[in-house]
DNA sequence: CAGTATCCGGTGCGATACTG
DNA sequence: CAGTATCGCACCGGATACTG
């Protein structure tokens, strides 16, 4: 996984979920499941994958595994988001908003965006640091300083 | 690659980006990178490889191939984002801005978010259709009018 | 229920070599 | 320079069976 430890942000952030499943698990998991059948069932992803994407969610710190005991059940595994996790929400946004915007299903919108106090409608933008959006036709991405002249990683 | 057209926008995108190397191609041509063995050299990536993957992105009307001939020179094919691809920038930039936060590399950053006009810093983050900022932890993705009660496509 | 184990075919992908 | 051709392996993923 981690041969040299990329620099990039965008590639390290796709060791973490440039895997298939994983993302989409991240996702099922903001939706609120928590239990390996529920994954597994939500998503049709095969067993084996499955225990392997976990460990690795797990692994990287963005799913916590615990036990979880029912008052006269047996104890389960649950899988539940870390704050890291959570926070990958920014990624799952950024792809529904592309996707509404150049990407639309025939059928509609299966996702929304929305503040979860009052369910409006919320959007990804752009901020400077004063709280100004700025528009998307200027923005650019700029070598930071551990950039190689190359780029490469 | 599309089996029963997915609904969910995140699937829909990951269709696009999901494979090795795309969403790094991508990233390459914002960069200014247009040529085969640009990205051949800045990624690393085989040719074969790199070869399926953006005839995939020009299928997908992501990238534009044509031809340029500098005076003299023999013709050339190119790689150009289209504005749809060009948009693609937004889930680059949250995958930097959460890479910056939950998992930085101890050389620091390769890559900002900046405005073009004045490399001003800048961020991504929520705004209500007021355009007032909205805190991360409020945000929830909400089923649409076409998800299914599984929300597995 | 929540996994782990095994088999196995398909494909992704990396390395190398070759061509117009 | 911009790919194609070929090869081999590793991983993906579907099915099935098994365990605590």
């Amino acid at each position: 996984m981690e041969k040299s430890e990329p620099v990039c942000q965008i590639v390290r952030t796709l060791d973490v979920i440039g895997e298939k499943w994983a993302l989409l698990i991240v996702r099922n998991a903001l939706r609120g499941q928590t239990r390996f059948s529920e994954f597994r069932d939500g998503l049709g992803a095969p067993s084996d994958v499955l225990t392997d994407r976990l460990a690795k969610l797990v692994a990287h710190g963005i799913l916590e595994k615990s036990t979880y005991r029912e008052p006269g059940e047996r104890a389960r595994p649950e899988y539940r988001l870390t704050p890291r996790g959570e926070a990958l929400r920014v990624v799952l946004a950024a792809m529904i908003q592309w996707g509404d915007e150049f990407n639309p299903a025939p059928q509609g919108r299966s996702a929304y965006l929305v503040d979860a106090k009052d369910d409006r409608r919320l959007r990804v933008a752009y901020l400077d640091d004063s709280g100004a959006e700025v528009d998307r036709g200027e923005v650019a991405i700029a070598p930071g300083p551990a950039a190689t002249t190359t780029w490469v990683y």
